[in-house]
DNA sequence: TTGAAAGCGCTAACAA
DNA sequence: TTGTTAGCGCTTTCAA
């Protein structure tokens, strides 16, 4: 019986599922009552609960979120966008998977986007977001001005930037600590007995580059080191670029016993140049950023690892206190980045103890 | 003035969005005429137009797309959910990358969730993203029971597999070539003079790992070559793992002079594994999965590589098909893999030419 | 060309 | 403890 039942179901074309009302109707209750059940709020008794509840077994009843959320104060639709550089990207695939098991603990689900670097994709996922009516947004922002999403910021949804702080516009946010970690690194290498040491960072203008050489600058002058812009290569785009660049640098009049490569396309770049050049056992390597494998190359890559789990989770967290009406200010988090040593970096260099 | 009326409504802890009504309102024309215009529907006329484009601008009025699809025909949200076993995999995240895309050019949004291979949690999300009332599910099952997704089909939420078919309910699917990919990958090491191939495999039970154990047998069987069980090593679960097998596997007796893994996790522990017994330069090795820095390795690692994008983008098609209405048989695609010579799978073998 | 009324599936605010 | 009414923001249906 219950397999023709279903077949019939199937088959008509015009079945749609079941609502409130027809619970209401089976159980022989009011549609209150049947929202009250499915709640679990208070004041129903436990007959008339059973009645429902068989009711909306029997019916295979599921109740209607989108339409529950419309209805309920402040229409919120407990979901957060995400917007991502790159989910390819372990910083990315890490965030995402934080705020995700963040977001299901509190009933919330996220959707999410990919919009590497490109603004205007940045500006048409938000408006797409924003009409879908998101209690909050995660970004990783690819534009250089977000003074547009004071508009979002009316409508009370709430914002994270991530990776990199927005531009035009106060928010709250959550980064890695790009020059003491840089700082930190290039220190090594200086502790490894390295004076002339190379930079290869990406396109100038974004941030975290920025950060990234003003960390790399600032150690050389704590270690009395003289800035030559000859050992500094910066715009560089993917690793090939970073490949050539490298070549480039190593074959100089003078060249650096040391490199430090601001992003993971260009440390892989980098090696690859090394390779090449057979100075990869010679020359010593510290890289910003860790991905899977750099432990299994030859020499093992000393890195300067973000956390991309803590990055999602104190977003995540940061948001979901605004959701709960936190009025503090705009807060700043940063989260340490951790230097592993596995080989490249401890390379000696000619001023090497 | 403006500046000043933009405070207001910051500070204004009751100022709600505006609605349609809103609009209505100040453009002195009716809730129906201002649908009309928002969704280019025909019939107004220009004069009217403009003065509700007008009242728009100045109101910052953004529909609301929640509102909107729920009074659409058939309540569908053109959304639609996507359960992957785990977003670091550049497999999962590609696959995700190329449905977003998909989905954007069709006006959905994915609502995504990390599942990794427990089968509770996959019965959770799919209740989630069910009372969510997406429009269709892409699925990377986690458990070995599909079954329960009646009801799912019974609401009209269609569904595709990705990269293993659904157990115990028929459905769309978009797998890859497992056993021909596998069956390739080994005939490889056959046409390079070996003959003793030991096969590194994940967990037994799991399709794909059957799969790729058939093709391996296969191969062999096609070669002449009788199989031996101590060579075969399945179960394995993490790189850790896969490095103890392999250490055991090559501390045995009459060792292989190759080896094929069935997975990226696998042959990450089984490169260790060869590296720690110095044996990389002269055992050959295939792997199935290719993943970043494979290609930086020494000996560069040969692979079977899968199309992620191309999995994404069928599964998207396959499923928009259904959501326009399709009412063909299930049909199962299935995506090549490549393989990629880069070295580790041509060190020749006692039997070259 | 325009609009009034009904209602998508549900919850809020109030009765009874 | 239970139910009634209104209405979330929008589209549908049908009338003017």
């Amino acid at each position: 019986v219950v397999a023709v039942e279903t077949d019939l179901r199937v088959n008509d074309a015009r079945w749609t599922p079941p609502t409130i009302r027809d619970v209401a109707a089976r159980a022989g209750a009011s549609l209150k009552t049947v929202s009250r059940v499915v709640n679990c709020e208070p004041g129903v008794s436990p007959a008339m609960e059973r009645r429902v509840r068989d009711a909306i077994a029997t019916l295979d009843y599921r109740p209607n979120l989108t339409a529950s959320n419309l209805r309920r104060v402040g229409g919120r639709t407990r979901s957060i966008g995400l917007l991502l550089s790159n989910v390819g990207n372990p910083l990315d695939s890490g965030v995402q998977r934080a705020i995700e098991l963040a977001a299901l603990d509190r009933g919330f689900v996220v959707i999410g986007s990919t919009i590497g670097e490109d603004a205007d994709r940045e500006r048409e996922i938000v408006n797409i977001f924003t009409a879908r009516r998101v209690d909050g947004l995660v970004i990783m922002a690819a534009g250089h001005d977000q003074s547009y999403l004071a508009e979002q910021r009316r409508m009370r949804i709430s914002m994270v930037f991530i990776d990199r702080p927005a531009a035009m516009f106060e928010s709250d946010t959550v980064v890695v600590d790009n020059e003491a970690g840089s700082a930190h690194g290039v220190a090594h290498l200086v502790r490894h007995g390295h004076r002339r040491i190379g930079f290869l960072g990406a396109v100038g203008t974004v941030v975290t580059t920025e950060q990234r050489l003003a960390g790399y600058l600032g150690a050389l002058q704590a270690a009395d080191i003289e800035i030559e812009q000859s050992l500094i290569a910066v715009g560089i785009q993917g690793s090939e670029a970073a490949h050539e660049a490298a070549v480039r640098l190593m074959s100089g009049a003078n060249p650096p016993t040391a490199l430090f490569t601001g992003q993971n396309l260009i440390t892989i770049g980098t090696v690859r140049a090394l390779r090449q050049l057979d100075l990869h056992r010679r020359v010593a390597l510290v890289g910003f950023d860790d991905i899977q494998l750099f432990d299994l190359l030859e020499p093992r890559l000393t890195v300067l690892a973000q956390d991309p789990l803590a990055i999602g989770r104190r977003a995540a967290e940061t948001l979901f206190a605004r959701l709960d009406g936190s009025t503090e200010a705009y807060r700043t988090d940063v989260i340490p980045v951790k230097l592993i040593e596995r080989g490249s970096g401890e390379i000696p260099g000619p001023f090497a103890g």
